[in-house]
Formats: structure tokens, C-alpha cells, sequence
RNA sequence: CGGAGAGUAACUCAGUCUGGUAGAGUGCCUGCUUUGGGAGCAGGACGUCGCAGGUUCGAAUCCUGUCUCUCCGACCA
């Protein structure tokens, strides 16, 4: 295509609302364009980069045997009322009525309607396994948007839903969209590590996160130094060094003094000792009854974790902790408390610690925690750290961040339950299915290739996305000799496949470069008279210092096979 | 929702403290010159100064309210 035929609205300066390098070249390249918060445009160029995304995602969906259909993105509010959903979810929904004034909801995800279909027309093992995908616009009334596409109000998310048989059929079809997906992001170009991650409101037994890492990401992601572990910190399972034994480990209880110090440096200070050495007592309120949660001094709990192990956990009022443990906030601790108490795994072997002591402006040490209380239960519980060993024992973790871009679930049978997707097996018995779903948020993956591959000068795309393969550079287009070289060697490389897009503005040659190096195309071919008239033309890659003088003559053959160098290296 | 900041030309911003003719650069239009890394000269078009109210002889500027956007936290592809 000619340039001057397409809205390529290049900008100079960077628009002042664009944080991140990927959104302030989106906008610079001429790619998207802000309607309001979260909410954006694709502009000619952004959209062709958004096709090629797509289609690789449809590619190795099909490949891997999952079958494309699109479900309406506006629902009945019954539907989400049948999954426990429309409650847990609200807040997060847009919601409409019609002029009947039924309620109806802008779909943020479409576990509820795809388990409805499976529910009509699966009914028979021998139709199992089947996967369903569609890649369609999403809704979520962020809390923030920000970012340009990293995080929208709208987005385009390709969602896929695996319904089996058997649990051990599912992590089947798990390790396929697993699979695939491995291949999606490597053939976008993308660096992309898969973490192990919580399934929040989604629910399930297990999911993992495919991360592109980089410094703008959301994400904090903890990576083993070898590699051989990786969760998001939400999640992340990190063990502090053991065994905990301080000095005064073999010494009875004693009370010590600490005179307004309820908090953990505090006493720390006062007492010359590593906060480690100090067990931080929690009062925590869960179904109306209080429980104590105990941690090593340096850590703090991770609400995830403990929701899982107490549900709807809340941390106490000062009056319900005076009342449980008889002392100002900041005095608690384990010995003589008579509410449950669960510790943090890692307190286990815990000798010579010092702990709150259910008094105000006192504390104990030489804690012991096995022979001086009695623990109801070991957990894990705190937020793991940089630093920590790894949970497999091996390396230590380190601290990344990282943009989510895919996320599959195993998602067990939450949904074919509740919404009564059962099917006869072998025997004439009624089972739920076992369902998984995986998504990608496919503008994100757009934006994070965007981030991932940049430099001063603007985009560096991978060729499989790039919204064109190739730009001609006509730097004297009002010349009838330039003008026809390039419109020759467009013409053959076009009716070959390649992408190509010529630059045929009138505009000085400088100007022209300047864009070319923020459009970021993978490949660029120069034409000008000052190369003609040696009968050249010069060719240069995006990522290259300089340019190879070839002969107009061989131009098109040798593009073609730049080109197919450059696909198949992805 | 809590915290921080910003709304003036298409873009980047000055002017606001200390009220008195609406500004610059970039971009856009016309012409001439120029033409290998964001050219030069001349001319030109473009503003309800986010919105509403108030104070004042007079408000972009002071006061009140309100809306929008960006950033930091909880949500998530």
C-alpha cells in the first residue's frame, strides 16, 4: 500500500498522557488513538498489527484442535446469577438494561455461556473432549485502566474452554492450550515465561500465568536463580532460612519491658535483635470468631494465601484485640491466648524468640514455640521474598516484573455443575464435565511486543506482527525513474506475499528516515537518484547499522529472500 | 474508592502567584527556495482558556462546585 493513501498520524513529541515506551510509540507510530479512559481506537497500521496477532493465536488454536465460534457479548443477568457470579463479579461488570428493563451484562469473560451451549448440545462421552475459543472484544470496569492497551475498559481477549471427561482428561487438554500457547507468544516474537499462579475469582484447583517480562509490567513475578521455579508473587512459595534458633534458646520464658514499642522495629531496637527473631502476632476475625496468625518478624501475611486458609479473614478492631488478648494493639503473642492459632510454616523449630506478651509494654523472650504454646496449624502464609530458597529447595528467588499476557485455569467442574453441563459416560451414568479455560489478552500481547522490542528511535517488530514486512523509502517520488523501480519491485513482492508499504510522500529524505525508524518495519528498502544512477538501491533491517547496496535489479529476489529468511526465524 | 498531579490551538507547553488586548514552538494551508537523517523565508487559518456559578468596572488568572484525564495502591487478559 502507498502511505499516502493510509492514516499514519506520526507524532514528533510524545503525547503527554503516555507513561510506558510501548504506549508512547503506539501513539507516536500512528497506531491507536485515546477515546477516553480505556477505551482506544486502532488506527490502519495498529489494526493490521492486531490481525497478524490474531491469526496466529487462530492458527495454533486450531492446531491444537479447539474449534473457533463467538458468543454474544452481552448476556442475560440469569446466567451470571446461575454461577454465583453476578455477585462475586458486580463491581467489575457493566451493566445495561433494555427497554423492557431486563438487566443484562457487557461480558468480562465467558465461562456461564459457553457452559450453557456445552450443556444443550454435549450430552454423550463419545462427543468429549471438545474445546470451543473466539477472539472478541471483552468488557471490565477497571478499577484503573492505564497503560493504552495494557489494561483497558474494552479489550480483545481470544478465550478458549476445554470440557473433559475425567480430571486426568483435562490436564491433557491443559498441557495442549499449554503448548500452544508457548508457541503463540514465541511466534509473536515475545519472550514469555509461564508462572505458577492464583485463580482469583475464576476459581479451580491450578493456573499458570504466561508473563512477558519487563520493568513496566503490573506483575511482580519471583524466579528461581536457575530457573527451575517461577510463580507471581501472589502466589510464590518462598522459604526463609531455617531452623530459626537464637540466642537464649535453651532459657525459660522471661518477661522484658518495652515500654511503648507495639511495633515489630521498635522492639527490635530496643532489644538489639533482627526483627526475624521476632514472632509478629495477628488477630484476625474470620466467620466472627477470632484467630491468631502468627509470622517471623521481617514477613507479612499474603491476603491471598490466607483467605484460602480462612475465608473472609479480616484483621481485628483494637477492641475485639484488647478484648482476646487483654493488651493495646501491638502486644500480642501466642502464650496463653485462647483462640486458635495458626503460624507461618517457616516459624517451625522456632527457639529463643520473643513475642508479645498479652500485656501492654511487655514482651517475652527465649520463645519457644514448640514447648511454650500449641500451634493448631502450620501453613504457609507470608508473602515470600527475594532472597528466600525456593520452594523445590533449589536457588533462590529473585524479583521480576512481568505484563500477563495468557493465563490458563484448571478449572475442575465449578461451572459444569452449577450450570448442569453433564454428560452420559460408558455406563449410562450422568457426570459433570471437567472444564479448563485459557486466555490471551491479544491487544495486550500487541502493546507487550511493543515493549518488549524498542529502541531510541521507535519500534523494532518482529516481522510475524509487524504491520507491514517491508518499507520502500521513494526518496525522490516526483522522479518518474524512482517512482517506477519501486512500484516494479512493490508489484512483484506484493504478488509474492510480502507486506510491503511505500513511503511515496512528498517529504525530505530526513523526515522520511525519522519515520521509518519509529514505524519500526522489519525491513527497508532506499530509493533515490543518487543510488539509481548507479543503477542501486539500498536494503537495511531495522535492527542493522547499515545498509548493502544491491542492485536494482536483484532488489525484489533479494528482498524476497531476506523476508523468508526472516519469517522462518520466528 | 484513598493519595498525588494536570486540564489554555491538532501536539508539546508558557501565561495563573501579583485580575486589565489570548501567547510560543511544532503541525496544518498558500507561495518561493531547498532536497540522503525531523530544512529556510514570507504570508495565512485555527481558542467558548474543561464546564457551571460567584466576586469584580473587568476573570485563563481570585472563590465555590462539578466533570475529565494521568500517576501511585486494591482488581485483572
Amino acid at each position: 500500500m502507498r502511505w499516502s493513501e493510509l492514516l499514519i498520524p506520526t507524532l514528533k513529541e510524545t503525547p503527554q498522557d503516555a507513561e510506558i515506551i510501548s504506549h508512547q510509540l503506539m501513539l507516536r507510530a500512528g497506531l491507536i488513538r485515546r477515546l477516553g479512559s480505556g477505551l482506544y481506537t486502532y488506527l490502519p497500521l495498529g489494526l493490521r498489527s492486531l490481525r497478524k496477532v490474531q491469526n496466529i493465536v487462530r492458527e495454533e488454536m486450531d492446531r491444537a484442535g479447539a474449534q473457533e465460534v463467538l458468543m454474544p457479548a452481552m448476556h442475560p443477568k440469569e446466567i451470571w446469577e446461575k454461577s454465583g457470579r453476578y455477585e462475586t463479579l458486580k463491581n467489575g461488570m457493566f451493566r445495561v438494561t433494555d427497554r423492557q428493563n431486563r438487566e443484562m451484562v457487557l461480558g468480562p469473560t465467558h465461562e456461564e455461556i459457553i457452559t450453557d451451549l456445552v450443556s444443550r448440545e454435549i450430552t454423550s462421552y463419545k462427543q468429549l473432549p471438545c474445546n470451543f475459543y473466539q477472539i472478541q472484544t471483552k468488557f471490565r470496569d477497571e478499577i484503573r485502566p492505564r497503560f493504552g492497551l495494557m489494561r483497558g475498559k474494552e479489550f480483545i481477549m481470544k478465550d478458549a474452554y476445554s470440557f473433559d471427561v475425567s480430571s486426568e482428561a483435562a490436564d491433557e487438554s491443559y498441557k495442549k492450550m499449554y503448548d500452544a500457547y508457548v508457541r503463540i507468544f514465541k511466534r509473536c516474537g515475545l519472550h514469555a515465561m509461564a508462572v505458577d499462579a492464583d485463580t482469583g475469582d475464576m476459581g479451580g484447583s491450578s493456573s499458570h500465568e504466561f508473563m512477558i517480562p519487563c520493568d513496566a509490567g503490573e506483575d511482580a513475578i519471583l524466579e528461581a536463580d536457575d530457573g527451575s521455579y517461577a510463580a507471581n508473587l501472589e502466589r510464590a512459595e518462598g522459604f526463609c532460612d531455617l531452623p530459626m534458633e537464637f540466642e537464649g534458646a535453651e532459657l525459660a520464658l522471661e518477661k522484658v519491658a518495652t515500654p511503648h514499642s507495639g511495633k515489630i522495629e521498635a522492639v527490635a531496637n530496643m532489644l538489639k535483635i533482627e526483627t526475624r527473631q521476632l514472632v509478629k502476632t495477628l488477630i484476625y476475625v474470620a466467620d466472627e470468631k477470632p484467630v491468631a496468625v502468627l509470622l517471623p518478624g521481617n514477613r507479612d501475611v499474603n491476603d491471598i494465601k490466607l483467605n484460602k486458609i480462612l475465608p473472609g479473614a479480616e484483621l481485628a478492631d483494637p477492641e475485639v484485640i484488647r478484648e482476646v488478648t487483654g493488651a493495646e494493639v501491638g502486644f500480642a503473642g501466642p502464650v496463653g491466648l485462647e483462640i486458635p492459632i495458626i503460624a507461618d510454616r517457616s516459624l517451625q523449630g522456632l527457639k529463643g524468640g520473643v513475642i508479645g506478651a498479652n500485656e501492654t509494654d511487655a514482651h517475652f523472650k527465649n520463645f519457644d514455640l514448640e514447648r511454650d504454646t500449641s500451634i493448631t496449624e502450620f501453613v504457609d502464609v507470608a508473602l515470600a521474598y527475594a532472597g528466600d530458597l525456593a520452594p523445590n529447595g533449589k536457588g533462590r528467588l529473585v524479583e521480576k516484573r512481568g505484563v500477563e499476557v495468557g493465563h490458563v485455569f484448571k478449572l475442575g467442574t465449578k461451572y459444569t455443575e452449577a450450570l448442569g453441563a453433564s454428560f452420559l459416560d460408558e455406563n449410562g451414568k450422568s457426570q459433570p464435565a471437567v472444564m479448563g479455560c485459557y486466555g490471551i489478552g491479544v491487544s495486550r500481547t500487541l502493546q507487550a511486543v511493543i515493549e518488549q522490542s524498542n529502541d531510541k528511535f521507535g519500534i523494532i517488530w518482529p516481522i510475524s506482527v509487524a504491520p507491514f514486512e517491508l518499507l520502500i523509502t521513494v526518496l525522490s517520488p516526483k522522479d518518474q525513474t524512482c517512482m517506477q523501480h519501486a512500484d516494479d519491485i512493490k508489484t512483484i513482492l506484493e504478488a509474492q506475499g510480502v507486506d510491503v508499504l511505500m513511503d511515496d510522500r512528498e517529504e525530505r529524505p530526513g523526515f522520511k528516515f525519522k519515520d521509518a525508524d519509529l514505524l519500526g518495519l522489519p525491513l527497508r528498502l532506499t530509493i533515490g537518484e543518487r543510488g539509481l544512477a548507479k543503477g542501486e538501491v539500498e536494503l537495511k533491517a531495522r535492527t542493522d547499522k547499515d545498509f548493502e547496496a544491491i542492485p536494482v535489479a536483484d532488489a525484489a529476489v533479494k528482498v524476497f529472500e531476506k523476508i523468508t529468511a526472516m519469517r522462518e526465524a520466528l
